[in-house]
DNA sequence: TTAATTTTGTAACATATGTTACAAATAACA
DNA sequence: TGTTATTTGTAACATATGTTACAAAATTAA
């Protein structure tokens, strides 16, 4: 168990003493859960830091005509809702339900301030891992905004800034037309189109960018 | 100064005398910045915990082309972008633009993280303005997934639970429009369908709810 | 290598929303 | 009250993306 809480990005950084000096001075509950068990309660109070460090749980929300959605996947180790702890509407914003059985370490917020008062390095993760949050969410809002074109031109931009080279590997339409919520046949037409205007050339799965201007436009 | 300070988020619930005292303790810069001067420029690092106190200011954005957008208005008192402090990449997304006189003051973000561990209150309140823009970026990314009707129903439930009846009254077309960065138009025909699908009724720039579980529905 | 499976391109049509323009209705004001 | 400015409804057309269907191409398995 300590292993796994110690892998989290919650705990980055502790080392394994200061995590058991810290739980000698923490009140905190221990919780196992089976498959098909639901962890935490669509609109019930966040009051705990719920570190689920074993399993693996998916969010789901259910919408008034009853159907379930499913909005996210997590796998441990992970903080399960860490931007609701100390907000006023606390309330989840999905149901948790465990996929495999799971196992979960509950400390509550008073006493999570506490340990974040104490130790600078969980502090430090804590702020990180809502802030990334904060981060990410609004790159996605951007992306968002973006017509099919666009978030087209900036995913080949970002392949391009990470891999340094000037030619991208391809990803299957079925995949990026995923990745963007699209539909599939949308994605390719819209390729085809953008060959045809000259902005990019694919060949075996290669992308080669032949108007840069025009890719950084369309991503903005 | 030290009234617009205590009226800020990252302040409130501190009184005068600690402010002093923290003051007192920490390293910190006072800044002045005249109308039309840049404070803070995209894509710089950011190493200070930044609150403008005083002053508008506005966030813009250059894009590839040049042409600059405005992303967000920036009223003291505020922090400049809290999400960023504490993260890997912690480029500014924005250049920080006075449009009227702004004075600021500067805290190096180690030394800002002294002061949250000293100080519960700013603590509690760091990490609540993070949070919520989180919550508030969830929020929004789940309403751009919706169609105009749905956001339109989820703006009418919305004002429903807010006034607890189940009249409304309706905004002009252009501000609703705005809101949701649809085309007044487009929202002028939609609120017509709504109409002639006896799911809502408009009088008066009253809204009457005809239908609530269709409603609902639009509105996931 | 052949057969089976998966991926891709494309056409035809459906739907949602944007754009422009203008007239009708309403509100604000002199 | 009449005049002006603003807001609303609506039509006609443009564009982006979704949906369905199917054949061609590529990949994988036998």
């Amino acid at each position: 168990m300590e292993e796994q809480i110690l892998a989290s990005r919650l705990f980055k950084g502790i080392s394994m003493e200061e995590l058991r000096e810290l739980f000698k001075q923490t009140h905190y509950v221990k919780k196992s859960y089976s498959k098909d068990s639901i962890i935490v309660f669509q609109n019930d109070r966040c009051i705990n830091m719920i570190l689920l460090y074993k399993g693996k749980a998916i969010g789901e929300k259910i919408n008034y005509a009853g159907k379930v959605i499913v909005v996210e996947e997590l796998h441990a180790p992970r903080v399960l809702a860490p931007a609701i702890l100390y907000i006023k509407d606390n309330r989840y914003p999905v149901s948790v339900y465990a996929v495999e059985a799971c196992e979960v370490i509950l400390i509550p917020r008073d006493e999570f301030v506490r340990i974040l008062q104490t130790n600078k390095q969980i502090l430090f993760n804590f702020i990180e891992i809502i802030s990334e949050q904060t981060y990410f969410l609004t790159k996605k809002l951007a992306l968002y905004k973006l017509s099919l074109k666009g978030k087209i031109a900036d995913f080949i931009l970002q392949q391009r800034e990470m891999s340094g080279k000037n030619e991208i590997s391809m990803w299957s339409h079925q995949r990026l037309a995923n990745l963007f919520g699209v539909a599939r046949p949308s994605l390719s037409r819209t390729i085809t189109e953008m060959q045809q205007e000259n902005i990019i050339e694919i060949e075996n799965k290669i992308v080669k960018i032949k108007n840069l201007p025009a890719l950084r436009k369309l991503a903005e």
